[in-house]
DNA sequence: GCGATTTCTTCCATTCAGTGGAACACTGTG
DNA sequence: CACAGTGTTCCACTGAATGGAAGAAATCGC
């Protein structure tokens, strides 16, 4: 008669594993699939579950399936390693909104992915799955590419060493012709999406770099390949860059 | 030799308790302090917090002090009710900002306090202390008295049943008064807050309702009282509390 | 409508993960 | 260099957490 806790288990680790059955793509489960992804029996799930929702942690809908509670929300804006970041770069990328009236992004880079932290976009700017919170690959996004373009060049092998995903005909998918690409976007100061991540789908970036010159984080317009204006999207998008980084950094 | 767990304390509730050390004005914390925040022993507290920051809900500063860590702001990102009405009110939100310039602020209630969902600003609006998941009295804001002045009375005798704190000369603490309020605000579809939470900040909010007329959020203007125009303000905040509603709830 | 199926919840004896006191290590600070 | 504050490790003890089993409550199929 196996029972009691599993060695190696605790419960902080329990706890963790059921708040991370939840993400941007993930945003309801029921109590059965929680415990089938966390790995717990039923029993521990619902405690635990249970015990999270009345704080606020977790919110069980109307359909019985839980989803990340108020409190969640609440807790994760007062983490300030992003907040501080949000907050320098709004004013900017509302500017640039207003003056292309397209999507505009504000991501980093957290290993082999992109986290987009400010995602802006109104009724005329094309639809797209980002969101705030949300992460993409790398390699298919602007904002991906500025940043690791401008990183140490150990990063750029890193991030490399793993077989980048063909995601549409035009995707990068050869380490030899990224790392072209690298020095492309380093020479002319910003990088382009030509429908690597979505076929039609056009994205010009540019980083912010910190004062030792390593990228912290990336801003990024993105529109229908039919409206894309280089030209123009570049100088727009790259003042707003180096605004951002005279505040966050200057 | 008092020892192991005390009784009624679970393992949930002690991590939960160190989360809560944790807001929108505490966004800081030693070791220390976290312990006797959350009333753990310095070895309990130790061993949690070891736990969430390798999760990478909490982070370690440079200076010893834990935060929040950018996993805590992703799951926050993935909370559906809040990023519902985040998402629904954005274009609305940014037209608003655009068109006055001022703060734009979005927020719901929560008891007796006010929620701030969204805060919009730029160079030219003044500075505040709202931000984002922040919570304010509900008395003293023009979002949280539009709310509570179109929520049911017995919301609003709820509200009023606990003594509301005097901010500034102007803050309403009369509960007879506030009730008045609430007939002129019903009446004008607009709250104002001159200068009740601070001293010369002027702010305008309308309610968004649901189908059901009960309010679900707030939109408001808050600039320097020398600015202020209740006419012009009114018809631009009712303008989006009207566009959002037909969004969100429509 | 009425069993079959799935999902959720409660119960409880068993036991190992979590506990806190004590002691140790690392900072500054006067 | 002693001292106060903060953070970390250790370890014997034990009660909180555990999971099987069984009972509720929805949901489905026909």
């Amino acid at each position: 008669m196996r029972n009691s806790a599993g060695p190696g288990e605790t419960v902080a680790s329990r706890i963790i594993g059921i708040l991370e059955c939840f993400d941007g793509f993930h945003r309801t489960a029921t109590l059965t699939q929680i415990a089938e992804r966390s790995g717990l029996t039923m029993p521990t799930a619902h405690r635990l579950v249970k015990e999270l929702a009345e704080a606020g942690l977790l919110r069980r809908g109307q359909g019985g399936a839980y989803s990340l509670g108020m409190k969640m929300w609440e807790l994760g804006c007062a983490a300030p390693d992003i907040t501080r970041l949000q907050e320098g770069a709004m004013p900017y990328l509302q500017d640039l909104y207003e003056a292309t009236r397209e999507n505009v992004h504000f991501a980093i880079r957290d290993g082999h992915e992109t986290i987009y932290v400010v995602k802006l976009s109104g009724p005329t700017s094309i639809s797209l799955t980002t969101r705030g919170g949300r992460r993409l690959n790398w390699h298919t996004t602007g904002v991906g590419k500025a940043i690791v373009a401008f990183s140490d060049e150990e990063v750029q092998e890193e991030m490399l060493s793993v077989p980048l995903e063909r995601l549409t005909p035009t995707t990068i998918v050869d380490p030899e012709k990224m790392r072209l690409e690298f020095a492309r976007i380093r020479e002319s100061g910003f990088a382009l999406s030509q429908g690597e991540h979505e076929t039609g789908t056009f994205s010009l970036a540019a980083p912010v770099l910190d004062r030792s010159r390593q990228p912290v984080a990336a801003v990024a317009v993105t529109l229908p390949s039919s409206r894309a204006n280089v030209a123009q999207l570049n100088a727009a998008v790259r003042t707003v860059a180096i605004g951002i980084t005279r505040t966050l950094v200057g």
